[in-house]
DNA sequence: AGTCTACATGTAGGCTGTCTATATGTAGAC
DNA sequence: GTCTACATATAGACAGCCTACATGTAGACT
């Protein structure tokens, strides 16, 4: 189960949350699913352990952000989950933090006098 | 010593490295200082506690990024640091490092089939 | 003289999210 | 019978950022 491409995980800190939520934006999906999902959607780049994801899950559920419940499919039984109305709000929330975070960390980076 | 404006902590986690060595990148800067270019830079957003800059400075001065010398002026002793040749490098590094990460997170954050 | 604010550095300890490692079990292919 | 992919879950380590505290100087104002 080996890392991220270059990405450090003490940057991926504060940004799980709203990736999670989005990956879920249009579709309920199981925990196995979103890891697939995450590493589709970043290009191979992104390679989230389960150790990661299925305690941000429940966090995020506790938070009512998600709504899970067991689905079986074919033998297989998978705790699926779903966006609820809060979490509809939370990843509207989470983009519009992502944009300020972005501007902020990146104009710094960049130093003065930079607009591009 | 309030926080700064809507920016999540837990977000800024890896990257204070890299906007510390921007920040120091073009004139030595002792850690008041720089928590002020900080604030400057990020038109108010960042305001940084001495909590997190001092040991932060320590520990890049540890890994060789930076170095420093106390200077008295006026009466007033800081402990003024500037970039190493590695800490150049860092730098440009930390800057690559932000560029792919933004591509990464914010990819994912809006969801597929979105170029722009 | 006393007080207050801005300047200036530093540490101890807490919090919490991510990671590693481990445990458990099913389905299907070979 | 074994191996791989699928699937969920938890315990404990790690590390960076934060709060709170400790300490001290310079200069302005009263």
């Amino acid at each position: 189960m080996r890392q991220n491409e270059g990405l450090n995980s003490d940057a991926l800190r504060g940004h799980m949350d709203g990736m999670l939520l989005a990956v879920l934006e249009h579709e309920p999906l199981h925990g196995y699913a979103i890891i697939e999902a995450l590493r589709e959607r970043s290009g191979g780049a992104l390679d989230v352990p389960t150790g990661t994801v299925y305690p941000a899950l429940r966090r995020l559920e506790r938070a009512g952000h998600l709504a899970s419940e067991w689905v079986t499919t074919g033998g297989r039984s998978r705790r699926t989950y779903r966006l609820t109305g809060s979490g509809h709000r939370a990843l509207a929330a989470a983009r519009s933090a992502w944009q300020s975070f972005t501007d902020v960390i990146g104009g710094v980076l960049r130093g003065p006098g930079q607009t591009a």
